[in-house]
DNA sequence: GCCAACGTTGGC
DNA sequence: GCCAACGTTGGC
């Protein structure tokens, strides 16, 4: 099982919009980017987990944990015209981008800044892809290491 | 709103 | 295949 992280940003889909959804399930989809289609569609697999990363916001940090319930699979909105991620060079026979389906498993009791993982850069995150410097990607992983340590920031 | 960093595009 | 121009991300 491989944990990942997952940036979104709040003022389109927060945790809290997960948290209102049937099931609290979504499709993670919007991805348009090659690098992290590669790991929706390759190496993201159900059973692992997820950091729910809050981006581009007053607070910039991990929310909470979601669950991979559904591996990768076409993206649906990259196929319908009238979507805003759709991509009119995506052909539904030969799929360009994927999504996987993720479950809320947890809610922080609080947000776990980014100030406060760069607190940790040096040391014990010094491989967390999301302080690597000029990093955007949307879906990075993470290694167990990281997790249980961030884990113990909550 | 600024801007650094990076990905993508397209002319050659 | 190079690389300048452009667009996007995302913290500040």
């Amino acid at each position: 099982m491989n944990h990942w992280l997952l940036k979104s940003e709040p003022d389109t889909f927060s945790i809290d919009d997960l948290a209102a959804r049937p099931k609290q399930i979504t499709a993670w989809d919007g991805v348009r980017n090659y690098q992290a289609r590669n790991m929706l569609r390759d190496s993201i697999k159900k059973g692992d987990t997820a950091f729910f990363y809050h981006s581009s916001c007053k607070v910039p940090g991990i929310a909470g944990i979601v669950g991979v319930v559904k591996s990768g699979y076409p993206d649906a909105t990259a196929v319908d015209p009238k979507h805003h991620h759709y991509d009119a060079g995506s052909r539904p026979d030969q799929p360009t981008w994927y999504v996987v389906d993720v479950k809320l498993e947890r809610k922080f009791s609080r947000v776990i800044t980014l100030d406060e993982l760069r607190e940790h850069a040096s040391k014990e995150l010094a491989d967390l892809a999301l302080l690597r410097r000029g990093n955007r990607l949307s879906v990075t992983p993470v290694t167990s290491k990281n997790w249980n340590f961030i884990l113990t920031l909550e």
